[in-house]
DNA sequence: GGATCCCGCCACTAT
DNA sequence: ATAGTGGCGGGATCC
């Protein structure tokens, strides 16, 4: 297994017998055991001190970065127990992590506990592809009422929500803002396959529980700068995202201690589509809450239109008439 | 109070 | 049978 030498926190490594002093063979399983002690061990904070924020899945997520950051040349593997003690977490939350980014094509499941991380290496091709998934599963129309919804998959819930999560920001003109609610409403599936028709009461967990899989997906797209979370806009109560589709570097202590509410969008910000690679990422990373500009840093070369200089209102207009449409289908579900 | 979403139970799958 | 995964929703916390 590799490590990330250059990151500031990594536990120094130990060998079995430097620690124990004794040279006498061990297994493999107790090295792993001691790797693990020892990374436990590590400062993590301790957990009746840390708060809800602090624990969350962006944020557990830009932790899970700094340890295997998207810009990095070839792959690494990642042990996931290994990982969710040196993150000091469970590994259930690990999974909640890997899946989305594995959706992402960031990583590949290799064997049990062990995934190979490829960073951001594969992403910007992959986006192109979702997109022409979106396309083909006429998810603007869908949004809009105007097509069925796509059918839903079977399994890996989480990664195919989150695939087509993104979707409907990639088949969406730029700057398009997206609610969680009408992200459910689209990737939900209503039309029940085994005509097990849903009572009112079932329906309506089975949203709450899609948009708590959202929020999830959400938080981990924001911490990989595909996202940003757009609040205080006047007509919609809940907060919308819009996509941003670059990587978000930031150094893991800003993220820490870093207070500020979410970075309001400048509407008016001039976006430029650049088709620049996203491999060679030697970059410095930044401060989290510069301008939203600013912390973009590579373009991920979706081919977006030439951007129609869009005024707030449209931007508004689109959501309010979506959330018209959904008022409109809505009575149905 | 509603929005957000952490947490861990437990069912399912792999070994 | 045991261990690894991950769906899922209760309920704590935030706003």
């Amino acid at each position: 297994m590799f490590e990330d030498d250059n990151i500031t926190c990594t536990p120094k490594r130990y060998v079995l017998t430097e620690v124990t002093n004794s040279s006498s063979y061990v297994s493999p399983t107790a090295n792993l055991k001691l790797l693990t002690n020892v990374a436990l061990h590590y400062p993590t904070p301790p957990p009746s001190a840390v708060h809800r924020k602090e624990k969350s899945l962006q944020i557990l997520c830009d932790r899970f970065l700094d340890l295997y950051p998207l810009h990095r040349n070839g792959t690494v593997e990642i042990q996931l127990d290994i990982t969710a003690a040196r993150l000091g977490v469970e590994k259930r939350r690990m999974y909640d992590i890997i899946n989305i980014l594995e959706a992402m094509q960031c990583a590949v499941h290799k064997k049990k506990n062990t995934y190979l991380w490829h960073g951001g290496s594969r992403l910007n091709s992959f986006l192109k592809m979702l997109k022409k998934q979106g396309e083909a599963l006429r998810l603007s129309d869908a949004l809009r009422g105007r097509a069925p919804k796509p059918p839903a998959p079977k399994h890996k819930t989480l990664g195919v929500l989150a695939q087509r999560f993104l979707m409907l920001f990639l088949v969406e003109p730029p700057n398009t803002l997206i609610n969680l609610e009408m992200a459910v409403r689209v990737l939900i599936d209503t039309s029940n396959k085994n005509k097990t028709n849903l009572s009112p009461e079932q329906q309506d967990r089975q949203h709450k529980s899609k948009v708590r899989r959202l929020y999830d997906i959400a938080n981990v797209f924001i911490s990989i700068g595909l996202i940003e979370k757009v609040s205080g806009n006047l007509i919609l109560k809940k907060p919308v995202f819009k996509y941003v589709g670059s990587f978000k570097m930031k150094k893991a202590a800003e993220v820490l201690v870093t207070p500020s509410p979410i970075t309001p969008v400048s509407w008016l910000d001039e976006r430029r589509p650049s088709s620049s690679l996203i491999s060679t990422g030697r970059s410095k990373r930044k401060l989290e809450f510069t301008t939203p500009s600013a912390s973009r840093e590579l373009k991920l070369g979706i081919t977006t239109p030439p951007h129609t200089p869009s005024h707030k209102w449209d931007e508004i207009l689109l959501v309010a008439d979506m959330e018209l449409t959904r008022i409109n289908n809505g009575v149905v579900l």
